[in-house]
DNA sequence: AAATCGGGGTG
DNA sequence: CACCCAGATTT
């Protein structure tokens, strides 16, 4: 591969990104010394999330905890109820415990600082340390991989080689702000499918514009098969106010849902329905539906019966659920419409 | 190194 | 449906 003319690399990229870089919230505040809380939680949210997602969650998450003070002082099941629907739960835990550490000791300074806090790994504290205390750091996430991948013509890069790429190509001078034009690039104009080459403020040095199948690189990933899961749950109550219990370990951890038991191999429903209703002393089940729900690596397929028992009830409405509890409570509505011939 | 962890966008 | 998203943590 041909080395990169460096220097007209970095202005070409640093013009295009002055000129018409997005403007987001998270990018308030001046070059290499912004608001190191904003951009942690801007960083935290966007992890597996695109922005035009996070943007929503952003609002709401500041307006609910404006301060890192505010944050740590939040009850966690506050702090999950405004993350609901966001995914990827641990990110809502782990930047709780964090704020507690940060409302203590106050913001870290440095790159290793910031990794050292729950929740933030070699792309967040690059990210953050480089925004917010001007380190010169550069971040490696997908946009950067996929970039690099196509700048330099490798299909298969590894994270160690998009890293050393990364670091070499990081402009000393300004580097948040080198670090937010080359993801508003993959972002924008360097996207999975159909890139905007002609547009693209460096395609003069980009080896896959010159081979001619820039959406060929990087090569996709192969990713861990789809597993089929069944389960039951019981809805006690009503779609308002039902019996819920807190979910423990790491899927869904700290989410709360309609008590669940899982089929093992080979079982029917009615065993895994039985050991629900006898764990909670519950009776007169009636089949109200079925909700399918799919995960990156899990599709679920919950049998959702209405049942009796005396178990204390809780607002769903201040509870933090999952996208897969919410289908099952709205089994109860759409029955109850139907019942009334709406 | 590979699996796990949500939910939705996009072609 | 395939593939991806401003990744981190656990196995």
């Amino acid at each position: 591969m041909r080395p990169v003319d460096l220097p007209a690399f970095r202005a070409a990229l640093l013009n295009w990104f002055d000129a018409v870089g997005r403007d987001l919230p998270w990018r308030a505040g001046a070059e290499g010394a912004r608001d190191p809380y904003r951009v942690w939680v801007s960083e935290i949210l966007l992890q597996q999330t695109q922005v035009s997602r996070g943007l929503l969650y952003y609002e709401r998450f500041l307006t609910a905890f404006p301060t890192v003070q505010a944050l740590a002082a939040a009850p966690i099941e506050d702090v999950l109820k405004a993350w609901e629907g966001c995914g990827y739960y641990a990110r809502a835990r782990n930047l709780h415990r964090a704020a507690g550490f940060v409302a203590q000791q106050g913001f870290p300074a440095t790159y290793e600082g910031w990794l050292a806090l729950p929740g933030v790994g070699p792309y967040t504290a690059a990210a953050i340390s480089s925004l917010s205390c001007g380190e010169q750091r550069a971040v490696n996430d997908g946009n950067v991989r996929r970039v690099l991948s196509r700048l330099y013509g490798e299909k298969t890069p590894s994270e160690a080689w998009v890293q050393e790429k990364a670091n070499a190509l990081l402009d000393p001078t300004r580097p948040g702000t080198w670090n937010e034009a080359v993801m508003d690039l993959g972002a924008t104009l360097c996207t999975p499918k159909n890139p905007q080459c002609p547009q693209c403020p460096v395609n003069a040095f980009c080896a896959a514009f010159r081979a001619g199948e820039p959406s060929a690189y990087p090569a996709p990933k192969v990713r861990a098969a789809v597993k089929e899961v069944r389960a039951v749950a019981v809805l006690i109550g009503d779609d308002q106010n039902a019996v819920l219990e807190q979910r423990s370990g790491n899927l869904l951890g700290g989410l709360y849902g309609l008590p669940l038991e899982e089929m093992r191999d080979e079982e029917d429903g009615k065993a895994a329905l039985g050991r629900l209703l006898s764990r909670l002393q519950a009776h007169e089940p009636m089949l109200l539906g079925t909700v399918t729900h799919t995960m990156t690596h899990r599709h679920l397929t919950v049998d959702v019966y209405r049942a009796q028992a005396t178990l204390p009830r809780a607002r769903v409405q201040d509870a933090a659920l999952s996208r897969l509890d919410h289908k099952a409570l709205a089994l109860l509505k759409a029955r109850q419409e139907s019942l009334f011939g709406l």
